[in-house]
DNA sequence: GATTGACGCCGAG
DNA sequence: CTCGGCGTCAATC
């Protein structure tokens, strides 16, 4: 049986900054070093930060892990990365405070869309699919939670009939992402 | 139970 | 092409 930690010394989380092109990220840290959230970038730092604390309230700022959220802002410009999935935190929430990852159904999604090749895009339909479920709309609901995105392709998912579909932080920046990847878009829709 | 989604499909304008 | 309506399923209230 898991031992469950307790809000306190042990949910608190380090929040490392960085500035790229006017644009802040942010991402959080557990004590382990693995990141429980990433912030889309901002236009502020202080944005940045929130985007993590609101959800993680209990945290420092620390350089510790300034790398790895340069890392980050290099691939939401569209840079290659084969970024290690190790780095993640995969722990249900119920598990270990510092989780952001809810059910068992929200980290399978999770996993299957960082199956998803740079510079291409599957349907909410193919990753029910891939899921044995019906349930493309709650493909959707749970991606819409992505606590990792950019790192979590969740921009690389699209709907059936090649438009972009939604994105919590805006569709202009799912637009953007994909861009950089060098995928055209035409009036809402990937051009093939 | 009833409602709410980053969806999918089909049929009517 | 754009809507509406219904199907579908997990999460939340």
């Amino acid at each position: 049986m898991v031992k469950k930690m307790y809000k306190g010394k042990n949910s608190r989380i380090k929040i490392s900054t960085h500035n790229y092109k006017n644009l802040y990220f942010a991402a959080g840290f557990s004590k382990k070093g693995k990141i429980v959230r990433i912030a889309l970038p901002k236009d502020n730092i202080n944005d940045a930060v929130s985007e993590i604390s609101k959800h993680h309230p209990e945290f420092s700022l620390s350089d510790e892990n300034k790398g790895l959220v340069q890392e980050i802002a290099c691939m939401y410009f569209g840079e290659n990365i084969n970024f290690d999935l190790k780095l993640i935190e995969m722990d249900i929430e119920s598990e270990y405070e510092t989780s952001t990852i809810k059910t068992k159904f929200e980290r399978d999604v999770i996993l299957e869309i960082s199956k998803i090749p740079y510079g291409t895009v599957q349907t909410y339909k193919d990753i029910a699919m891939s899921l044995n479920t019906n349930g493309y709309r709650a493909v959707g609901t749970a991606i819409g939670k992505n606590p990792f995105p950019i790192v979590v392709p969740c921009h690389r998912v699209i709907r059936s009939d090649g438009s972009i579909g939604g994105f919590r932080g805006g569709t202009e920046v799912k637009v953007d992402m994909l861009s950089n990847e060098g995928l055209k878009i035409k009036s809402n829709r990937i051009v093939d």
